[in-house]
DNA sequence: TCTTAACGTAAGAAGTTGCTAACGCAAAGG
DNA sequence: CCTTTGCGTTAGCAACTTCTTACGTTAAGA
């Protein structure tokens, strides 16, 4: 988790994150969207591949590298941790006014 | 954000957030908890409290810590961005489960 | 085969981070 | 008043990042 956390902490890396999120992208595909060279991608796609923040595909020369959500969760239990124990939530809004709609629910058809 | 991001990057960081998470806590009393003199978890907690991952209330000489959930909301919501896109979350999991929990409990009562 | 395209990697510059030691300041308590 | 306690801040240092430039490798294409 400690690697996840410190590959999202960069911007750049959040950017390619998100470029890779729905479908896998060449290194250079990847490296236009940016005005750093591609060693610097390069070496980004490597930081966030030992994480296991993405994987890779080979195919010929190229490189198809894909975002991997899963390996955000230790992360996000992390932060999740945080909005359980606490009173307020303004992410998790929704779950949560479903869940009281849920309660009331119950407590109504108990009575 | 980014600030957010890199704040939370930091593992003695998170291991503040996670003391003061709860109640309030003096300088010297998170410094106990590490192995790191005063003055660094001194310039922690600025990190913190710039990134408005953390609130201070003063009171004498004293300074009390407490951590300030809302800071993570837009971390929270980008990272939330990769779930809801994709098909899992193993982070909401805990909230599913009280949801499905309860929804059955409901349909128990009710019939 | 020779060239080109798509990469990764290594080396080094420049900036940033996390720590300690030393200091300063304000409030509390004698 | 003087001392102690609780903090923040600064300077300086070692370690780490992030980038570029230069180079090496492998596969595809003419």
């Amino acid at each position: 988790m400690d690697a996840a956390a410190r590959a999202v902490a960069e911007p750049t890396r959040r950017e390619i994150l998100h470029l890779i999120r729905h479908d896998e992208r060449t290194v250079s595909d990847i490296a236009k969207h940016f005005d750093i060279t591609r060693p610097a991608i390069s070496q980004h796609l490597r930081v966030l591949a030992d994480a296991e923040l993405a994987t890779v595909r080979n195919e010929g020369t190229r490189r198809y590298y894909r975002a991997r959500p899963e390996g955000l969760a230790e992360l996000t239990e992390w932060m999740a941790g945080f909005w359980t124990s606490s009173l307020r939530s303004l992410a998790l809004e929704v779950e949560r006014e479903q869940w009281n709609a849920c309660k009331q629910q119950q407590r109504k058809s108990r009575k």
